[in-house]
RNA sequence: GUGAGUGUAGUUCAAUUGGUUAGAGCUCUGGAUUGUGGUUCCAGCUGUUGGGGGUUCGAGUCCCCUCACUCACCCCA
């Protein structure tokens, strides 16, 4: 092909597309289940947003935002979604309606980001925020509805890893302590570590040098430095957890990669090797908004955001048939032409004016060419009216999952009738 | 952004130290079966070997450039 198109971008297309298709509608369904409702905001955002949401400092800020040619001031195409969202509620006064406080999405995010397996430029996410005053039923029922939404689609190999990663009066001093002992033990770290120091001090845990572990090991934790609030919290969504038979990892070393969270955060992360390296399939957690000359009042509320195509990666080859099977047609009509095309297609109008999702293939073609078709189609009855039928006012129906088939009187109602209790039992 | 690897049919992979017309499975199309699919059998289609340049009598194979993908780092969903 001589146009390329953007690297890290897809299209959704068929067969992948009806796997994609219920994923998302699965997904919304759950969220509408626990009471959330659905938001989506623009693509195009200020960049001011995300510099003073998500941290200057930030990687997504610093190289990941793809800029859009426009007017100043400049914009970018967005790279998450919680921050442009609750600027929108607060825009629109409801940042603090008791009506609606807990909202999902499912949006498109951008990142300029060099792809590899389950990392794109352009994704989905799916994701959920609860706004309101720090609680712990807030924090476990969005634990739940993330792991409700990864148990829904088969996906077992798992782990639920969880830390606090402190507030204004514990986290400041806790960085200190931290740049204090890596300060003293500097001479052990590698250089992109000794340099990470005063910018980036957390992400030191993460280095692969050998070296550099050992000194990490003996580093302090912010697990034992939180402040009461803090540690009170966390110990708190510890209880919710083990009261609702959640297990889960203590995992200190969990950083938040966006500024506004505060305290208690979570990670859901694959261990069935099918992401690769990128193995993170949902990142939640508390988070404040600070108040500034845009926001009257600080925002809080927890959230997570999971990546669409991570979650299609992990989810099992058979639980994916499923879906498709789901996505396709329920009922597909055989006819061999004149006649019986005509009268077929009253019974494809009507079923469909029943909800019964039913196609027809329009052109004359032998039955083993439709059957062959129906087949590939993952539809689970065919109806075959052919001369033989339409003279004798009947009309044959077909279980392809079982190849039981009978014929039935040529009438809508009772049709109807048969096909529902067929498809009941598929 | 950094590093490594791989690019051959729709797809998964073959092709002797460079040697003639680039092959096979699956998929696909048609038939066996003009009223029975998913099994079986038979027949058939499909390629600028990612693209460009170079070396050579001769390049899928060697060299250079480029692009794409994969993996890892980094980071995150």
């Amino acid at each position: 092909m001589s146009i390329e198109k953007e690297k890290g971008t897809y299209d959704i297309i068929p067969d992948d597309s009806l796997v994609f298709y219920s994923v998302r509608k699965n997904i919304e369904k759950i969220f509408q289940t626990y009471g959330y409702f659905f938001c989506e905001t623009s693509s195009i955002q200020p960049e001011e947003l995300f510099k003073r949401t998500i941290g200057i400092a930030s990687d997504i800020v610093t190289k990941e935002m793809f800029y859009i040619e426009s007017d100043k001031p400049r914009f970018v195409l967005k790279p998450e979604e919680t921050a442009p969202l609750i600027f929108s509620l607060f825009e629109n006064r409801l940042a603090d309606s008791k009506v609606y406080e807990k909202f999902f999405y499912f949006t498109k995010v951008y990142r300029h980001e060099k792809p590899q397996k389950g990392r794109l430029r352009e994704f989905y996410q799916y994701g959920a925020e609860s706004l309101g005053d720090f609680k712990k039923e807030r924090d476990g029922e969005m634990i739940l509805l993330a792991e409700k939404i990864l148990n829904q689609f088969g996906i077992e190999d798992y782990e639920l890893n969880i830390n606090n990663i402190g507030c204004k009066n514990c986290r400041a001093g806790y960085l200190n302590l931290l740049k204090d002992y890596f300060k003293k033990n500097q001479d052990n770290l590698c250089k992109d570590c000794q340099r990470k120091i005063d910018t980036n001090t957390l992400r030191i845990f993460d280095c692969k040098n050998e070296n550099c572990k050992k000194v990490s090991l003996n580093a302090p934790l912010i697990t034992d430095n939180l402040c009461s609030s803090c540690k009170n919290d966390f110990e708190e969504l510890k209880d919710f957890l083990k009261e609702n038979d959640l297990s889960y990892n203590v995992n200190p070393y969990i950083v938040r990669g966006l500024d506004y969270y505060e305290k208690n955060v979570f990670e859901f992360v694959e261990t069935g090797g099918n992401l690769g390296s990128q193995s993170t399939l949902i990142g939640g957690g508390r988070y404040r908004y600070k108040k500034d000359n845009v926001l009257k009042n600080d925002i809080t509320g927890v959230g997570f955001a999971g990546g669409v195509e991570r979650l299609i990666l992990s989810i099992p080859e058979n639980v994916k048939k499923d879906l498709k099977r789901e996505e396709s047609c329920d009922v597909y009509v055989a006819h061999m032409g004149g006649k019986t095309f005509e009268r077929s297609l009253k019974v494809v109008y009507f079923l469909r004016e029943k909800g019964i999702k039913t196609d027809i293939f329009y052109n004359e073609a032998r039955i083993n060419k439709i059957l062959s078709l129906a087949s590939k189609k993952n539809v689970k009855l065919v109806l075959i009216l052919g001369e033989e039928e339409l003279s004798e006012e009947k009309i044959t129906l077909k279980n392809m999952e079982t190849g039981f088939q009978k014929k039935i009187k040529l009438d809508e109602k009772i049709l109807l009738e048969e096909i529902k209790t067929e498809i009941s039992n598929v």
